[in-house]
RNA sequence: GGGCGAUUAACUCAGUUGGGAGAGUGCAACCCUUACAAGGUUGAAGUCGCAGGUUCGAACCCUGCAUCGCCCA
């Protein structure tokens, strides 16, 4: 394997697909159940099984595969535990869609064929979002997979349920709620999507019953009048005052109403004066109980008008509102019609619109549970990050309502509640009743309703260790290191973890929540199939390879800002992933073998360099990733490779490497450049784990995977002249390399003419450095001679450049344009002169040399000073470059 | 109506204890220098949304406004 050249170009298909089944084969994504390393654990947000892979999941599981591959590498216990949802309405709806397109209904088929066939398509499906999380490389301990349908959490779910109901933190109430008439299911609140739309404000007349006269109702929803139970107006509202009358007329019946008077109606809005529609709209309702007020259903649960609309029995919502609008204004008691926008509720599965509907459901209790949930972040127990999201937190938690949890379909976990026949009791216990306990009848009925999906999920983090059961799993790993989400399921799912795992467990269920943003298109709109700006991650991935595509996406992540999806910044970093891998294949070429010690007595200049800027950018990318600044890890990284790497070590080690300098030299940069390949490609690997790996594996030396490799230790490196002073020598010779190629370029001279050069240095120092740089100085800057000198006259016919701390001169005799070169120091003079301006407004400010401290205005000394001679030295060759010009 | 966030180079975005405005892409010029033309070298380009305030000093802190986006009601 060793010393095998690379080929020309980095072909991800083939590596994506070798590294990952041989990351597989080795167990190298499998947590211990114990263990003396230190444990570290993330849960996935377990994604629809009925789901394809978009952006934001490549997104989220592209950093929790970061931090996961980044806390083995530090020499942790990794659990990353996978699975998925079991989506209730969502899953039904496909299968629904299956068996209606085979022309049938899951009530013809019945409810258990039906959720057989569920299972049946959740086996040949469901693992589709699986294998794309895999193509991603997500490195979860796959064996550990689990479903919120299998047995196991099932259990989970029935003994939460049991033990939430016998501590009287579940209830079954007659409330008004979110119906989806055409899931056919209730829903909670947070389910229902609200959206501004256009609709009309109709001002219908409500005669008086005793003939007195009558009030104009507006309303935006005429088709529930015949569920009118009152007409209310504010004891306030002036216009009302002399009013004797107590009941109305409610129109298209013969039902009289009574007039109410609450200070809940709003006088401002339309007339002043409310229909009341108790069985229809949540205000409604909470006025209906204050009042004691009949409640009438108008509609049945598919959305059709019932026997209480009379001749409008049968039609639709949206046909009845026409036909009673058209028969209000026949019968002359339609005043007028506005537009008006208002807000409308939608079931955030199919969007259809929600209608409030009276109804008898399970709920959760969730206050008790919330103060917890509340606490634990008050008091840093759970870190949420960034951590302005907390206020959203504590915003939601603080005015959380309870929570409805049943739903009327059939595919989900069963509500454990049998009611007796014989007796009407409720029997709830963890065990299937066939006696009642109460009258020992044997008529017991389960209730048909199933849980909310939500509800399974609360319990994701202890469920898939293996809860109840008290299991080494829970014990190395809960609560859990880290969970990373997205924000849209702050409340449906972080929030109902916290609160359901410290009521289960005790203890919270995560230390860091990290929220990342949403992924949007290159216009920052959020993508969906109905704009049509939807781009497939895995054909992101096929085109660009995915390493390209994770590197962008962890570019992308700063924090609290969006990801707005460009293609053309993948195509960046695909070629900056295929740098790595020139790099790499150039590396290769004089790396036959492994070099385990660096050989510290022969080390050059940019050998030494390069191992410090390699320990900055180790500390720095562990740092960034430790506080969750993904982006921040990536531009060292790329910076580092690229920028340091590639363009000036590698560059200014080819003479060392290609034997120019001897023997010695020649290897000492050899076990440099290998330990900085090495070390180069572990920490590139939690963002590119592919490329990284293909590459260490051909790496002579290497055995096994990167991924049992471990995190850069660089302490010894600044012992060894690794350190800022080697740092800030090289980056004087970068300068004055720089400002070399600066004048070839300016000056218009052919990049293959060889310059001579002479370098007068202002101080022995310098001098020595750049006597000891001179080769890389000469090679990088194509030099056929360099002169180091004290200071002295200026050369004639040179081209000047100044550096900090000498004068570097080109000789140009004969093409040496006066002109150009006189422009090109008057340009350089210009900018110092500019620079000086600023700094000395600042030391001719009083204020700022008697307020600000000590270091600051030394600072600025300084850099007033380095201007003052780079300019004095500017115009003194100008000067000099006129004499002899004249 | 309440809350949150954004506004920095042509584009996409970095920039946390307030102290010399950055990157990538794009653009211009030159270069097939034996790892890479998916490359190299050099260069041009910003009143940091607007208006006030605090401060010796503001892209950064405070207030108001404008535009855009999101969440909740």
């Amino acid at each position: 394997m060793s010393g095998e050249l690379l080929a020309k170009g980095y072909e991800p298909h083939e590596v994506e697909k070798r590294c990952y089944a041989y990351w597989v084969e080795n167990g190298l994504f499998s947590a211990e159940e114990t263990s003396d390393k230190k444990g570290y654990s993330i849960v996935i947000p377990p994604p629809n099984v009925t789901g394809v892979l978009h952006m934001g999941h490549a997104l989220n599981n592209t950093l929790q595969d970061i931090l996961c591959r980044y806390r083995r590498l530090k020499g942790d216990n990794v659990l990353w535990m996978p699975g998925t949802d079991h989506a209730g309405i969502a899953t039904q709806n496909v299968v629904e869609r299956k068996l209606a397109a085979e022309g049938k209904t899951r009530h013809e088929v019945g409810r258990e064929a039906f959720i057989e066939e569920v299972w049946k398509w959740k086996e040949e499906s469901g693992s589709a979002i699986i294998n794309q999380l895999k193509r991603m490389g997500a490195s979860c301990d796959w064996d550990r997979e689990r479903f919120t349908m299998d047995a196991g959490l099932s259990e989970s779910v029935r003994k939460v349920f049991v033990d939430l109901y016998k501590k009287d933190l579940i209830y079954r109430g007659h409330y008004i709620i979110n119906w989806c008439p055409r899931c056919n299911t209730a829903l909670a609140d947070l389910e229902v999507e609200h959206e501004e739309a256009d609709g009309k404000l109709y001002h219908i007349t409500y005669p008086f019953a005793d003939g007195s006269g009558h009030f104009v109702v507006a309303t935006t929803r005429p088709e529930t009048l015949f569920g009118d139970t009152a007409v209310a107006v504010n004891p306030e509202d002036e216009r009302y005052q002399g009013i004797s009358a107590t009941h109305v007329k409610l129109p298209l019946t013969d039902r009289i109403i009574p007039i109410i008077k609450d200070s809940y109606v709003a006088m401002d809005f339309g007339t002043g004066a409310l229909k009341v529609t108790p069985a229809h709209d949540p205000n409604d309702f909470t006025l209906g109980k204050t009042h004691n007020l009949e409640t009438i259903k108008v509609m049945t649960d598919d959305g059709l008008m019932n026997e209480a609309a009379g001749p409008f029995e049968g039609l639709t919502r949206e046909a009845c509102r026409v036909e009673a609008v058209k028969a209000l204004k026949e019968a002359g008691l339609l005043v007028k019609v506005e537009d008006h926008k208002h807000s409308v509720g939608h079931c955030y599965r199919c969007k259809t619109a929600i209608e409030p509907n009276l109804s008898r459901q399970w709920f959760v209790r969730v206050k008790p549970l919330a103060d917890k949930a509340i606490a634990a972040v008050e008091d840093g127990t759970t870190r949420i990050i960034p951590e302005h999201w907390t206020k959203t937190y504590y915003e939601w938690m603080y005015n959380i309502r309870d929570w409805c949890i049943s739903r009327q379909i059939w595919w989900g976990h069963r509500i454990p509640v049998w009611t007796c026949a014989d007796c009407g009791v409720d029997i709830v216990e963890e065990a299937d009743p066939t006696v009642c306990p109460s009258c020992g009848g044997i008529h017991l009925t389960q209730d048909s309703d199933v849980l909310d999906t939500w509800f399974s999920s609360a319990l994701w983090p202890f469920s898939t260790m293996g809860w109840p059961e008290k299991t080494e799993l829970l014990k190395t790993f809960y609560p859990t290191s880290t969970l990373v989400t997205g924000f849209d399921i702050l409340f449906f799912w972080v929030a109902r973890m916290m609160m359901m795992g410290i009521y289960v467990m005790d203890e919270v269920p995560f230390k860091d929540v990290y929220i990342h943003a949403l992924v949007r298109d290159e216009e920052g709109k959020k993508m969906s199939k109905s704009k049509g700006n939807v781009i497939d991650p895995l054909t992101v991935s096929d085109e660009y390879g995915t390493d390209a595509f994770r590197f962008t996406l962890t570019a992308f992540a700063a924090q609290g800002r969006d990801v707005k999806m460009s293609l053309a910044r993948v195509e960046g970093y695909r070629h900056f992933i295929n740098k790595i891998w020139n790099a790499a294949r150039f590396s290769f070429m004089h790396l036959e073998k492994p070099y385990t010690e660096i050989d510290y007595a022969n080390i050059s200049l940019p050998d030494r360099w390069i191992l410090a800027r390699l320990a900055e950018t180790s500390d720095k990318v562990a740092e960034a990733i430790d506080t969750y600044k993904f982006n921040e890890a990536a531009n060292a990284l790329y910076s580092f490779v690229w920028h340091s790497f590639c363009d000036w070590y590698l560059e200014a080690s080819k003479s060392a490497l290609y034997g120019k300098m001897g023997d010695e030299a020649m290897e000492a940069t050899r076990s440099v450049l290998y330990r900085v390949l090495h070390d180069t490609l572990v920490i590139l690997h939690p963002i590119v784990p592919f490329v990284s790996e293909e590459i260490y594996s051909k790496l002579p030396g290497t055995e096994g995977s990167i991924m049992t490799a471990s995190w850069p230790e660089c302490g010894d490196f600044a012992a060894h002249g690794a350190d800022a002073t080697a740092e800030k020598e090289m980056e004087l010779v970068i300068e004055v390399i720089s400002g070399l190629r600066n004048i070839r370029s300016e000056m218009n001279i052919a990049p293959s003419m060889e310059l001579r050069v002479e370098v007068q240095a202002e101080t022995e120092a310098v001098a020595t450095q750049m006597t000891h740089a001179m080769s890389t100085i000469m090679t990088l800057a194509r030099l056929s001679a360099c002169e180091v000198k004290m200071p002295g006259d200026r050369p004639k016919g040179v081209a000047t450049a100044i550096v900090d701390g000498a004068a570097v001169f080109v000789f140009l005799e004969g093409v040496v344009d006066f002109d150009k070169e006189m422009a090109r120091l008057e340009k350089s003079i210009a900018k110092s002169e500019k620079e000086m301006k600023g700094i000395n407004g600042k030391l001719n400010n009083q204020g700022f040399m008697a307020k600000a401290p000590e270091d600051v205005v030394a600072k600025v000394r300084a850099q007033y000073d380095d201007a003052k001679q780079r300019c004095d030295k500017l115009v003194h060759n100008l000067e000099k470059l006129k004499e002899v010009q004249g």
